[in-house]
DNA sequence: TTTAAATTTGGAAACGTTTACATATTGATT
DNA sequence: AATCAATATGTAAACGTTTCCAAATTTAAA
């Protein structure tokens, strides 16, 4: 069932079945009728591949992440989802894991179906890698892409990212300035965006003098009981901490029942921070405190801003949204 | 940069190209060589949509889910994903929400992209609305439709289901055998999936001759504030129960919260049980009990199901699979 | 060598749309 | 009623592949 048929059923050619069909104007209300009628009765709907040959476009975007499990990303890739799909967007969804080869074979799969744009979810994908960044920028020659929380300055690709910076940074100068001395961050990799987060705890730590330590914590996916393994490495550091700050909640939730499990009052021993702001911060006893890095608001703002660059508007290449602390019961700063 | 250009390039027919991109074994091993040097020397890749429109398919699978922040769902949509990829398929990833008329409309958006399969995660889909159930059925008789935890019994309609029914009868069992009288049972709606859960905890408790209580815990998104505040309608049949049982681990950390700050003491005063043995489970302290529904055997299962039918292979429209009770501290039956 | 068979190649149609351009129709103006 | 402009419709080319069929080439056998 084509075109073809539909025009001879209605008595019209196949350019006035496409007229009507894209809500062209220039078609009398008359035939239109007509062709809809016809179009209702057999149940018809335009192939898609033929309809992307002619348009070169299917209205649909890549969207890459490592994981779509990670509670972080799957929050993310469900604003995306629903905000493209308000401007007649499908997505793509490709998890690549953390593996190079398999992002690069990813990306490729996904620029080979022809997407109209690409985004990626966390900075992950961007790293120091010269030749990978070289693809990427490669990509961007004829696509947009967006990154969020990750940054790549090269023309064609849009960064929307959370100050972690300046919220970890303000954090920490808070708990100094309240008479906390012993700070230690955790964090488990060195993307883009937990090289800021760690660049704001140093800043505030060095401006007060005191010694910064951080500490990377290994873990394979969501595995609370690895981090908490880890930790028994760095335990003299844990017991005699004031505030261990972390750089997301996975970490933070390790440590909580780390602490527990050591004895340790929270928070009038021990003061846990937790980033991202996650479900999982409801979960825990006492409710984890945590830096808001209004993922939501990322990705609206990148679904909008991506609108934009389809419309040929002048948009911003990089977009910074401010982070939060969101205090509950594992801090006890002064409101 | 097309096929055209290719096959000038490298001095053979368009024919010729297309042979060597798509494998053929027709073709000399020198042509074969002097036409890969070409498409690498200018980076060329095939445009999908006339591909797509040459072999009508794009090797894609619709994922229709109600929600994939999710965690239940985003665990679903990761493995699905990944074993997908394995046979070169990409998803399409819709999330409908929880109202009928959006499922509809992103069942026809996929649809209209010329999806190869749709996968759908949750019976969320699936209730007793006849015209909704025609209109997928509809849609199985051009391309097989996947169902992960529901039931819709139809050609070219493939069941792919956790026994949660005597998953729930057996823990239900065990309780009463174990001395426990007083069991309740929460849910948060009446989908398939659901209603086998209660159906199992029925049996058991009439088996026994015990009142069964059932309630029916509303909320919104992944709030356990709500679904506290809920609690408190039935805080009578709260604190008297021996057990409480819970469809979701949603509603067991919120009646674990609720418990706890009620004074309430697990497990030796009310024991918790959960359901999908998903992340959270181990966010809480006591950690949670659940049972757990095998969602990654399922996920692949589907996909090794789907590959089967595209390969013309009989494939059962049914698979179950054995959901297992999960012991940790909320709960305190035998081993 | 010649012939037959097997392999490799090319020409051209098909896939189902969109859209530029040409033509036909309608409506308004004189 | 004649003319012109505006609107409606149709024709045909284009989008970039795949693949059937026929033709050309190579290989093997006689």
């Amino acid at each position: 069932m084509n075109i073809y048929d539909i025009s001879k059923k209605a008595g019209v050619s196949i350019a006035t079945v496409s007229r009507v069909i894209n809500g062209s104007s220039n078609v009398s209300e008359k035939t239109k009728a007509k062709v809809l009628a016809v179009i209702e009765e057999v149940g018809y709907t335009p192939n898609a591949f033929a309809r992307g040959l002619g348009l070169n476009t299917m209205q649909t975007v890549g969207i890459l992440c490592a994981d779509s499990s990670d509670p972080y990303m799957a929050n993310a890739i469900s604003v995306l989802e629903k905000e493209l799909r308000v401007y007649g967007y499908n997505i793509f969804l490709c998890c690549t894991g953390y593996d190079l080869e398999a992002k690069q074979q990813s990306l490729q799969f996904l620029v080979n179906k022809q997407v109209d744009a690409l985004i990626f979810i966390g900075s992950n994908f961007i790293n120091e890698d010269q030749k990978d960044n070289e693809y990427i920028k490669n990509v961007a020659k004829s696509i947009p892409v967006m990154i969020i929380n990750g940054l790549l300055s090269s023309e064609n690709i849009y960064s929307i990212l959370a100050d972690d910076y300046t919220a970890v940074y303000d954090a920490t100068k808070a708990f100094i300035e309240n008479g906390r001395k012993r700070i230690v961050y955790l964090h488990n990799n060195l993307t883009y965006s937990i090289r800021q987060k760690i660049r704001g705890y140093e800043k505030a730590m060095n401006e007060y003098s005191l010694a910064a330590h951080t500490v990377l914590i290994e873990y394979t996916q969501k595995s609370i009981k690895e981090v908490k393994e880890q930790l028994l490495n760095v335990h003299e550091l844990i017991k005699d901490a004031d505030v261990i700050m972390c750089a997301n909640d996975t970490i933070a939730v390790g440590v909580l029942k780390y602490a527990k499990e050591k004895g340790l009052r929270i928070p009038t021993d021990v003061e846990i921070l937790g980033h991202n702001n996650s479900y999982i911060t409801l979960c825990t006893d006492p409710e984890l405190s945590s830096i808001d890095n209004q993922l939501e608001e990322l990705c609206k703002s990148c679904v909008s801003t991506l609108m934009g660059v389809f419309n040929g508007d002048t948009v911003p290449l990089r977009l910074v949204f401010p982070s939060v602390l969101v205090q509950r019961q594992t801090t006890s700063l002064p409101k």
